[in-house]
DNA sequence: TTTATCCTGTGATAATAGTCACATAATTAA
DNA sequence: TTAATTATGTGACTATTATCACAGGATAAA
């Protein structure tokens, strides 16, 4: 038996989970699927590899089809983490993307990482040629919108300690592959105080 | 000299504000703005009137021509506020406009408010016409969706006096239009917390 | 394997923020 | 105008979190 794992079968896999995961915000022609083409570029990203770099602009979307990368700001030389994007998310900053403003933040491969590259000035060009696009696109930013909003209402609702079981509840993926300390960060807590927090709960 | 403060010429004087909002957002012709009437009204709001209720679904997108409206969550009781939107933004439950899901939270008017009211289904009609209202409403999202971020960023990087000052630094009528008690719970802390923090830097 | 690096746990202490109580000021309604 | 309501300031005390220091464990590289 004869197994194809070469990288023409391994392009296939990807860009399949790509138009499954565009097929489940939006209906998505054939033709659709074709015009997009031009624009997806499939690359591959070494841990600690940068996607993006604070005070570049951001001209790409990028579709996550293995691993995982995260946002964070770089304060003081501390880094901050601001989010986790993981299999079938798109990771970007949309607003230097929409804008053209320099990023505030970087992006960086927390594992190596396989992802699908939307640029920025194609894209607009397929947008061009059909609704399905420009829906997807709208539907894109629209979960992006309603991710960010929830985590900032995390903070305006809740305590660390009920932060941290939010996510436990609703994203128990973040906390098996987030070690704590980088966990802490995004909570917005210190790692010893999350330390703390995890161990009163396994008490308790 | 006569001076016409009538209806007709008030509603005139909303449109051609909603129709500048839009034009700052992107490019939009006589003829999309035609077929985007049928999907607007104009409505007033009395103050403490609201414009979504907790458990319904938001089928409308709120532009805010005089006065300002909050969101907020009632979480036991107590009013927890997660946004303020003032005169040229739009006012929404983005994630509930867009998949259709109970609202979590509660808009309401803070001061007696004249909007113009977008209603879903004749947008989305509207919608199928034209790139432009497309376009539109990517922006408008996208717009809400760094918001959210600049927003959820602020209680990663940020103590409560360092997100203090940076909303006076970049939203400084908010400070003037919102009430202390108010903020604090924007801002995540007690609204004795943020009043001590306000001695804190108007002695030093 | 061995070293180096990173991650986690924990004590001690300081800083920050929350809660309760109450006085006063400001605003709104009658 | 007066009364009622709402908003703010502040003291006292408690709870939570940050910071520093260091030890031990896990992981990765040589």
């Amino acid at each position: 038996m004869v197994i194809v794992t070469d990288d023409t079968a391994d392009n296939k896999q990807t860009m399949d989970n790509l138009l499954k995961y565009i097929r489940s915000l939006t209906s998505f022609s054939e033709t659709s699927w074709e015009l997009l083409q031009p624009a997806l570029t499939k690359k591959t990203f070494k841990k600690k590899e940068l996607l993006l770099e604070q005070g570049q602009v951001c001209n790409s979307l990028f579709y996550i089809d293995n691993g995982y990368c995260k946002s964070y700001y770089d304060i003081d030389g501390v880094q901050k983490n601001t989010g986790f994007f993981f299999e079938n998310e798109i990771a970007t900053n949309i607003n230097s993307f929409g804008s053209g403003q320099k990023s505030g933040f970087n992006i960086v491969a927390c594992e190596p990482l396989i992802a699908i590259v939307f640029d920025k000035d194609k894209l607009f060009q397929a947008t061009k040629q059909t609704h399905e696009i420009e829906t997807l696109g709208r539907n894109c930013i629209r979960l992006f919108a309603t991710k960010q909003e929830e985590f900032s209402t995390l903070f305006k609702l809740y305590s660390a300690q009920e932060r941290l079981e939010y996510l436990e509840a609703k994203y128990p993926e973040m906390l098996q592959r987030v070690s704590l300390s980088q966990l802490a960060s995004f909570l917005g807590v210190a790692r010893e105080t999350l330390s703390r927090i995890r161990k009163r709960r396994t008490l308790a």
